[in-house]
DNA sequence: AATGATAATGAGAAGATTTCTCATTATCAC
DNA sequence: GTGATAATGAGAAATCTTCTCATTATCATT
């Protein structure tokens, strides 16, 4: 349930909040603030744009979602699965794949001891046309 | 030389051009937009923020530079070596890295064909904890 | 070297995304 | 239910980037 992770986050159960958590649960992808704030005015919510970027980037802190920042401005969020993963994005359609490469993993770790780097995150993306039609057009 | 590349990418020898390229190839590293255009201010160069922002797009699209970014909103410049290269960036100093890795390299062409994914381009990026005192602090 | 068509520049406006402010409203421990 | 406190929503504002357009510089051609 989506109420027990909003308190275990110490955050007060509001609306908008259960709202905006359950969008991400149904939807499963990747939506922007803006993404989230279209759908809830269509599902005839009146949760403010403002309250969306606050809500966001309050469950982000509290590890209930994962901002991504591929290219194109917009950060998008997605509900936090527990395990890491990363991306390959259609840069025609707009399509998200997800992908955990151990091998990926390991060598990050054999680079970042290289440098004396300690890891704290990282971000693969992977940017290209996916297999549809009308994204190999040229 | 600076002039014979900018005139290759088709596109006229002024003196914001030859300032900027010959900038960011004094400097090496990854400078954003604003970052060049502050230290040409203090280099006595009067060249508008809006033109080095056109021209940093302009060398982008000629393939004189690279764009990359970063987290932290500022997309930031670097010469295009010509050699593609991934980075690993300190969170607490800036200091960035750069590392080319086979391994990673072939495994994200395995990883795209399993997709149905043509690679147009990716990005890796480690964030960290570089080795300096001051950025080991807990 | 002067001319002129055209491209480039710089200043400020404007666009896009995100954060902030603050008066009002909702939550929830008591 | 009451009240202390947290959350909301609207709009202002911050931040980064692009656009507009009048002015200026470039450079191929004289
Ligand atoms: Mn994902
Ligand atoms: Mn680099
Ligand atoms: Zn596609
Ligand atoms: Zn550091």
């Amino acid at each position: 349930m989506e109420n027990q992770d909003i308190k275990k986050a110490g955050l007060k159960i509001t609306l908008p909040r259960v709202k905006i958590l359950t969008l991400l649960e149904k939807h499963g992808g990747h939506l922007s603030a803006e993404d989230v704030y279209k759908i809830l005015l269509d599902e005839g919510e009146e949760i403010g744009l403002a309250t969306v970027y606050r809500v966001l980037t309050q469950f982000e802190s509290a590890g209930l979602v994962v901002r991504q920042n591929f290219e194109g401005g917009q950060s998008v969020f997605e509900i936090d699965s527990g395990t890491h993963h990363d991306h390959l994005v259609c840069i025609k359609c707009g399509k998200v794949e997800e992908f955990l490469d151990a091998t990926i993993e390991k060598r990050q770790e054999a680079i970042a001891k290289k440098f004396g780097f300690t890891i704290k995150d990282h971000a693969l993306v992977i940017y290209g046309c996916c297999d549809k039609a009308e994204c190999n057009l040229e």
